[in-house]
DNA sequence: AAAAATTAGTTCCACAAGGAATTGACCAGC
DNA sequence: GCTGGTCAATTCCTTGTGGAACTAATTTTT
């Protein structure tokens, strides 16, 4: 079941890269999927949305798996983990703070936090200042999911970053943030006020 | 309430990244002036996971106003753009190759196609050597919807890589390309199969 | 000090998405 | 020419999601 869905679901190895690096030509079973290849290497090179293209397919990569061994280990929905991880990150954060920063719906937040404090992962108490505000911080039990799961996390990304060097990476590191904090610079003067909302880690 | 946030928890600005990089001094300082909100600074500055964070927050950036104009726009939802903008980078492609590069399950991508049939945007013919296969290609119409959309994607993208230089761009590109490819490669091989499989672009 | 506007969180509901099982076409092997 | 296995695509069914409307607490306005 396992070789099935390895099988089934996926992209592989891409041709017209190889041309150019044979050390990662590797054998007969390619050319079965040649054209499968091709398309796919054509989505993530041919593509005028190069970058884009690029970093979607980081995340799917990343976050499908993971998310996938979550659901499996702990029974818990992207958006719980989510939450959990959020707290891990910044203990004693309300709902909707991490509702605004992650983008996911408040609804849709507060489910997961109710459930969340059903499964005893986190604790919610009532903000002293503000009554309608609930700090949430993780339990003993929300802290050792996180524990566990880290690492993967951690892992995954390392393993993705492995055929990086040191300098690249810090390079890569550097770039991205110049991105990363120049949307989030221009983010705050969007007239069109309010990103419709969808899912994020 | 941006601001509201900022000021109940305080920006603890950080980190050890900033500090061997001079370079996002600015960027650092141009954060608490915006006083971004502490608790999404967090998520993607003090986070084990800082390059998976980085990447899905750009991601998130990226997709959601776009595929919300497009639904806006011409009322296709995020799989239904996919397979028009599949068929834009590669015609003649089948449901199911789209499928396997996208991550997205077969009856979903079924879905899509007939209701984009209906709509005019994609014309689907029997492969003549296997008849089991459809072969898609994209109507005028739908060629005309890839055409208007495309330059409001890349133009987001070009939005978001204005803060760096060409030389900047050509090593971004280059590092992702890297990463992208070793994935690319080792997917193959992947022992822990069981991807429940999600979205993509 | 009462009314209006805003904000945190919840509830309700419609619907879209994906897992599993199904149909029909193809390709073995014998 | 059958039989078993695989693969493309579809249909069915259950579930999770997110929009909209709602309650309650708080702040602002006049």
């Amino acid at each position: 079941m396992r070789e099935k869905s390895a099988r089934r679901l996926r992209l592989q190895h891409n041709d017209a890269f190889m041309v150019e690096n044979p050390a990662l030509e590797d054998g007969a079973e390619m050319l079965s999927r040649q054209r499968l290849d091709a398309f796919t290497h054509a989505r993530l090179w041919k593509n005028p949305c190069g970058f884009a293209a690029r970093f979607n397919y980081l995340a799917l990569r990343y976050n499908v798996p993971l998310y996938g061994w979550v659901k499996e280990r702990f029974d818990l929905s992207r958006v719980e983990f989510v939450v959990i991880y959020s707290l891990a990150i910044q203990d004693g954060v309300s709902a909707s703070e991490i509702a605004s920063s992650t983008a996911f719906p408040k609804n849709t937040l507060s489910r997961a936090v109710n459930r969340l404090i059903c499964l005893g992962y986190v604790a919610r108490r009532i903000d002293g200042g503000d009554r309608r505000a609930q700090i949430l911080t993780l339990t003993e039990a929300g802290r050792a999911v996180v524990d566990e799961a880290m690492p993967r996390f951690a892992g995954l990304e390392q393993e993705m970053l492995a055929p990086l060097n040191l300098v690249e990476r810090e390079m890569l590191s550097m770039l991205l943030a110049k991105v990363v904090l120049a949307m989030f610079h221009s983010e705050s003067q969007t007239e069109d006020g309010g990103v419709p909302s969808t899912e994020e880690m």
